[in-house]
RNA sequence: GGGCCGGUAACUCAGCCUGGCAGAGUACCAGCCUUUUAAGCUGGGAGUCGUAGGUUCGAAUCCUACCCGGCCCA
C-alpha cells in the first residue's frame, strides 16, 4: 500500500508535515453557504466596477481542480457539485504563512473550504479573491491529467468516483437519472399508484424468461433466487385489494454484461385494475411526453444522431404485420415452420428446430428484422400467446394476446398486457410451458402454486407494464452504452488495480 | 463462444512494423514570476512495458498461452 509512486509518497509526507505543525488534518467545521454554479449565473452580469464596492462574503468547498501559481499570486479553481469556479490567492490578501501553506501543501485534488468576496479578472470571469481558506481533506492521490482527464473506459468504470470528479458530463447523466427516476414515480404516485417492496429474493423464479442467480439461506436451509421480475407478487397485491401498484426496483438475470446487458438492472412495473393494455398505451405515452418536457424541455429528443418525437398518438403496428412489412417476411410463408426456417437460415438467424413454438421463432425473427427499424417511439400490439405465458387472450383471436411491447430508438423500453385472471388458464399455461423447459433453459422450472391460488381468489380485470429504467435514460441522455447509465457497472474482478 | 483492436510512469499517449541505453506532455520536486486559465521559463526525480513461457548474444518490440477491457458477430 505505501509502496507507491514517489507522487504519493510526496503527498503522505506533506499530510504528516501538516499534522506536526498542529494543523487539525481531517477538520470537519467548515459550512460552505454558497455554491459554484450559482455565485458565477448570479455575478456573471454584474460589472467588475460594481463587484469591486461590494463587501459580501461568500463561502464555499470543494476539490482543487487546477493550480497556476504567478509568484505572489496563484490562481486556482475548485469544484463543487454544481460546477467549478476560480480562486484567488494573493499574498496581499492573506497572511505570508497562509500564503506560503497555500502554495506547498494545497495540492490539486484537495477539498478546501474559502471565503472571500467576489471579483472578475481581466478576462471577466467570476473569481473568489480569497480572505480565508482550510484544508479540509487532503488528496494523498494524484488526479488523472488535467486536459484529457480519466479516458481509459475500464478504469472509468472501476474508479466511477474518479470519473465522477473529472468527467462533468457523467455527472450529469447521473443527474438525469434520478431526474427521471423522480418524475416517473411522482407521475404514478399522483395517478393513485401505491409503492411497494416485494421480495427480491423468491424461493420460486417467476414472471419473466431468464435464468437466475441462486442463494442460500443458511437458518431456513433452502435455496433463494434473486427475483428475475416481481410480477407475480406484484398480482397477489391486485388479488389482496390493492387496485393500483407499482414497484421501481433491481431485477436480477443471470446472462452475459455487455454494453447492452447489466447482471442487475432497474424495472419499473405498475398494475391497474378495472384496465386494459389500451389503456396502458394511452398512460405510457402521457407519461413518456411529460417526461421529454420535463428533462428535456421539448417532445423531440435526439439519440445517436437521429431525431425521435414522442408526441402522442404514437404508432401502432400488429406483430405480424411488423413481421411482414417491415421485416420482409412474405406472408404466406409466415406459418409455415419449413419455409420459415429457410428464410432465416438464409440471413444466418439461427432458430431451435427443437422449440415447437413458432410464436418463439417469430419472436427471434423480430428481434433481428424488425426491432432496429423502430426508431420512433411505437407500439407492437397482439403478440402470440405462446410467447405471452401471463398475458390475457385477445377475445377475438385466441391465439393471441392483448399485449403491447413499446419500442424507441430500436431498443424494447416497454412491455405490458391486459393481465389473464383465468386460474384454469393460467395453469394450463404453465404447464405448456413446462413441458418445454428440456428445450428452453430461460422457462421457470416450477409451477408458482401459490400464485394459482391467489388466483382462484379472484384477481380483478387488470393490465400492467414493465418499463426498462436503464433503457429509458440511454435514450434520454444519449449514451450507447447501458454501463454509461449505471454507476457502478459489474466488471470481471482484477486484483493489481 | 468467434473475429478485430487495445493494455508502456499516478493520468493521456509515442516507441512495436524493421529487436540494440525506457520516451513526451500532464502531475510531482527545487527555483523565477501580481490577472493566469491546457499559464510560462530553468533544472530534477519518477517504470513489474498486463501475466507467464519461448526464440535470440540481446525482447516493450518477434512467437505461444493466459488475464483484463473495447468494438463487431453469434
Amino acid at each position: 500500500m505505501l509502496e507507491e509512486s514517489q507522487v504519493i509518497k510526496v503527498r503522505y509526507q506533506k499530510l504528516e508535515k501538516i499534522e506536526k505543525m498542529g494543523i487539525k488534518s481531517y477538520p470537519n467545521d467548515f459550512r460552505p453557504k454558497d455554491r459554484a454554479k450559482y455565485l458565477k449565473e448570479i455575478y456573471q452580469d454584474v460589472p467588475s466596477e460594481e463587484l469591486e464596492k461590494r463587501e459580501q462574503e461568500f463561502s464555499l468547498a470543494g476539490r482543487v481542480m487546477a493550480k497556476r501559481e504567478m509568484g505572489k499570486i496563484i490562481f486556482s479553481h475548485i469544484q463543487d457539485e454544481t460546477d467549478k469556479i476560480q480562486i484567488l490567492v494573493a499574498k496581499s490578501e492573506i497572511s505570508s504563512e497562509d500564503f506560503n501553506f497555500f502554495k506547498k501543501y494545497v495540492d490539486i485534488g484537495d477539498i478546501i473550504g474559502v471565503k472571500g468576496r467576489i471579483i472578475k479578472t481581466k478576462t471577466g470571469e467570476i473569481t473568489i479573491l480569497v480572505k480565508y481558506f482550510k484544508l479540509l481533506t487532503k488528496a494523498l492521490r494524484p488526479l488523472p491529467e488535467k486536459y484529457h482527464g480519466l479516458r481509459d473506459i475500464e478504469l472509468r468504470y472501476r474508479m466511477r468516483y474518479l470519473d465522477l470528479i473529472m468527467n462533468p458530463k457523467v455527472r450529469e447523466i447521473f443527474k438525469i437519472r434520478t431526474q427521471i427516476i423522480q418524475y416517473i414515480r411522482d407521475y404514478l404516485i399522483s395517478e393513485g399508484f401505491l409503492e411497494v417492496e416485494t421480495p427480491m429474493m423468491q424461493p420460486i423464479v417467476g414472471g419473466a424468461a431468464a435464468k437466475p442467480f441462486i442463494t442460500y439461506h443458511n437458518a431456513l436451509d433452502m435455496n433463494l433466487y434473486l427475483r428475475i421480475a416481481p410480477e407475480l407478487y406484484l398480482k397477489r397485491l391486485l388479488v389482496g385489494g390493492f387496485e393500483r401498484v407499482f414497484e421501481l426496483n433491481r431485477n436480477f438475470r443471470n446472462e452475459g454484461v455487455s454494453s447492452k446487458h447489466n447482471p442487475e438492472f432497474t424495472m419499473l412495473e405498475f398494475y391497474e385494475a378495472y384496465a386494459t393494455y389500451e389503456d396502458l398505451i394511452k398512460r405510457t405515452e402521457e407519461l413518456f411526453y411529460g417526461l421529454a418536457l420535463e428533462i428535456k424541455g421539448s417532445p423531440v429528443i435526439v439519440y445517436q444522431g437521429k431525431e425521435i418525437d414522442l408526441t402522442p398518438p404514437w404508432k401502432r403496428i400488429e406483430f405480424l404485420k411488423a413481421l411482414t412489412n417491415l421485416g420482409g417476411i412474405p406472408e404466406e410463408i409466415l406459418k409455415d415452420r419449413e419455409k420459415i426456417f429457410n428464410f432465416a437460415k438464409e440471413r444466418n438467424i439461427e432458430l431451435n428446430l427443437k422449440d415447437p413454438r413458432i410464436g418463439k421463432w417469430w419472436t427471434k425473427l423480430f428481434e433481428e428484422l424488425v426491432e432496429p427499424k423502430l426508431i420512433q417511439p411505437t407500439f407492437v400490439i397482439k403478440f402470440p400467446v405462446e410467447v405471452s405465458p401471463l398475458a390475457r387472450r385477445n377475445e377475438e383471436d385466441p391465439e393471441f394476446a392483448d399485449r403491447f411491447e413499446l419500442y424507441i430508438a430500436g431498443k424494447e423500453v416497454a412491455n405490458a398486457f391486459s393481465e389473464l385472471n383465468d386460474p384454469r388458464d393460467q395453469r394450463k399455461r404453465f404447464e405448456e410451458q413446462l413441458k418445454l423447459k428440456e428445450i428452453d433453459e430461460e422457462i421457470p422450472p416450477e409451477i408458482d402454486e401459490d400464485f394459482l391460488k391467489a388466483l382462484e381468489y379472484g384477481m380483478p380485470p387488470c393490465a400492467g407494464e414493465g418499463i426498462g429504467i436503464d433503457r429509458v435514460v440511454m435514450i434520454f441522455t444519449d449514451t450507447p452504452s447501458i454501463r454509461e447509465v449505471i454507476l457502478f457497472p459489474h466488471l470481471r474482478k482484477k486484483e493489481d488495480l
